[in-house]
DNA sequence: GATCGCGTATACAACGTTGTAATCATCGCC
DNA sequence: GGCGATGATTACAACGTTGTATACGCGATC
């Protein structure tokens, strides 16, 4: 069995307060008995019980982290650096998948889902604006994404509108004109989520460059995956509304246009540019590579932790809710011409 | 404040006990007594608290996942496989990456790293064969990979050997003669892990076939990478060696090797074919679609969940280990011209 | 030489839960 | 109608840790 504080106790020669105290570097151990608890704290391995620790001090050291799904690389990438700064601070990270349903989600707020964490980081995919008052928990919570704005917690989130308006800008200073937006359907602009955030932004672009707004070249899917994006840039090539540049609200979905372009024989980026959105690391290898939007994906992870263990530590005197935005940069690849990266390996 | 059995038992006007037997269903509850304590859970929202439970049974009802990175797609997708698997048992997952890093494995044998978990699911990438000895810990562990074999755990496995060879068996029933292999240096053949298994399936198979094996055919890099297998497929193009296929020893080199291939005005599958391994999702939307090994993931990933599950109910009696291995496919996609891949989209 | 102060070490209680053993109520049986 | 058997409920202890309060020893102080 696991050694305890009784066995090094004894072991030393000293009560089980005392080990604790050297434990956590207490003041007041003379030098002698501090050397004689660490060597018996070294020969018989011990290691602190997490669970009675958190009993007793109210934390486990562990936060939550619930997302839609670890396989998509967004989702992957963020995961990696929120682990890397939980790490930072010695806090263990718990993921949870919902699959973007509705039901998982309300399973994740209500607690049941992860019940050792002291905190959550949750990326929604289901819940929207109008459920913003089940935010309303009793657990330190740190919303990401851009499905709720102006909820009861702390929220951090790209400038999607911002972010999106660059890189439209970025194709059209390309020298593009007919900019297709492959994310969403032209009917459904209105609803919650990045999407409409992203399509507010290329209309900005447009609009700002004297572009007409042309809702033939706004194609769907909702769902951002390959399979759905391929078949979605198919049907706008079918529709024969000429295009020159195809905005991918994210990379998924632009790497799922790129192979569509492919079939057809279209070439990128000489008769289409394509940009994408998250600057995942596929971007860097396809053929051609990918332009995208880095949205400061790091700079989210790290946000979103420390602000989670500051609402963990804070008491009584709760803040006000605050939202945080991170730094954007458009990434030039092969696929909006970039020249220095075309000559990378001659 | 959350509700503890205090709360919920004051409420109902029964001990604390009580309340702690209807929640774990126990007989000999009265109906209406259970119904009193029912609401009263409901009413309070009580929710069990977790660090207590564990301290007193002896376990957090969490595994541990300690991987590379979850960056890349084999281990996200094995992650998501892990997290459904514990899913049904009621299990949470932590997940630690190691990055690769011996001092980092080292760190999550000793249970310095996770210390919330009943037992952990360990891939290694750094610790090899010598270090079985480490594998001696004393929480419930499953090795996961082909890094350490007959070590004192269980451990599943692919069947490393076997499905390379028939990944280069399809290579050859194409027609393919001149069969690069990628991801192994030709002289560090004899080394621990996946690649030294991969590459004996693929002198077996070439050996089966009465092909010569060529070393000049045989490249690296060590490290599997997008860019390091791009560079190693330009070096074997630079180095005049024909060749009329490669067997990629994961996805990743592949995908790596497409880019190199498609600079160099190689047509893959005309010129070169290739197949990859793992079956990661980016196979099927590179261009031109690239063939793959299922080493069957989510299979891995049940085994190992309940096998680990298994050894932390085990009480004294503990079996010897076991291995267990998983099947494979070989999935055709249009990287070695597979014609029903072919025609998906006319 | 009694008192104070300080550094060091300890005893004890409590965190919320569950297993064990004990108590109490109820019922059937001779 | 007393007795044992069974069902329902409870008291108590323990899991391993840490905060609080307390005790002890020692030198400095008046």
């Amino acid at each position: 069995m696991a050694a305890t504080l009784r066995d090094v106790a004894r072991l030393a020669e000293v009560s089980i307060k005392t080990v604790s105290n050297v434990i956590h570097d207490h003041p007041n151990v003379r030098d002698e008995t501090r050397a004689r608890v660490q060597s018996a704290i070294e020969e018989l391995d011990y290691q602190p019980n997490m669970s009675a620790r958190g009993l007793r001090s109210g934390r486990t050291g562990a936060i939550g982290l619930a997302i839609p799904s670890i396989r998509e690389n967004y989702f992957a990438e963020l995961a990696d650096a929120v682990i890397e700064a939980a790490d930072l601070h010695g806090v263990s990270v718990l993921v949870s998948q919902t699959n973007g349903l509705r039901e998982a989600e309300l399973d994740v707020l209500s607690g049941r889902r992860l019940r050792l964490t002291d905190g959550l980081l949750f990326s929604p995919a289901s819940l929207g604006q109008d459920d913003r008052d089940l935010l309303n928990v009793r657990f330190p919570l740190v919303l990401l994404g851009e499905r709720m704005f102006d909820g009861p917690t702390d929220h951090v989130t790209m400038l999607n509108i911002e972010a999106a308006t660059a890189a439209v800008e970025h194709l059209i200073s390309r020298g593009r004109r007919r900019i297709a937006l492959l994310g969403v359907d032209a009917e459904r602009l209105d609803e919650a989520g990045s999407a409409n955030l992203r399509a507010a932004g290329y209309q900005l672009a447009l609009q700002q460059a004297g572009i007409a707004y042309d809702p033939a070249l706004v194609v769907g899917p909702a769902h951002w995956d390959h399979d759905d994006a391929a078949e979605a840039t198919r049907a706008l090539i079918r529709s024969g509304a000429p295009f020159d540049a195809v905005f991918a609200m994210n990379d998924t979905l632009a790497v799922g246009a790129l192979r569509a372009l492919a079939e057809a024989r279209f070439r990128v980026p000489e008769d289409i540019a394509i940009i994408g959105f998250d600057d995942i690391e596929a971007t860097r290898f396809s053929i051609p590579s990918l332009s995208s939007v880095d949205p400061g994906r790091s700079q989210i992870a790290r946000l979103a932790v420390e602000r989670l263990l500051h609402r963990i530590e804070e008491k009584n005197d709760r803040q006000p809710p605050q939202r945080f935005t991170t730094d954007f940069t458009i990434v030039a690849r092969e696929s909006t011409d970039h020249p220095a990266e075309r000559s990378v390996d001659g």
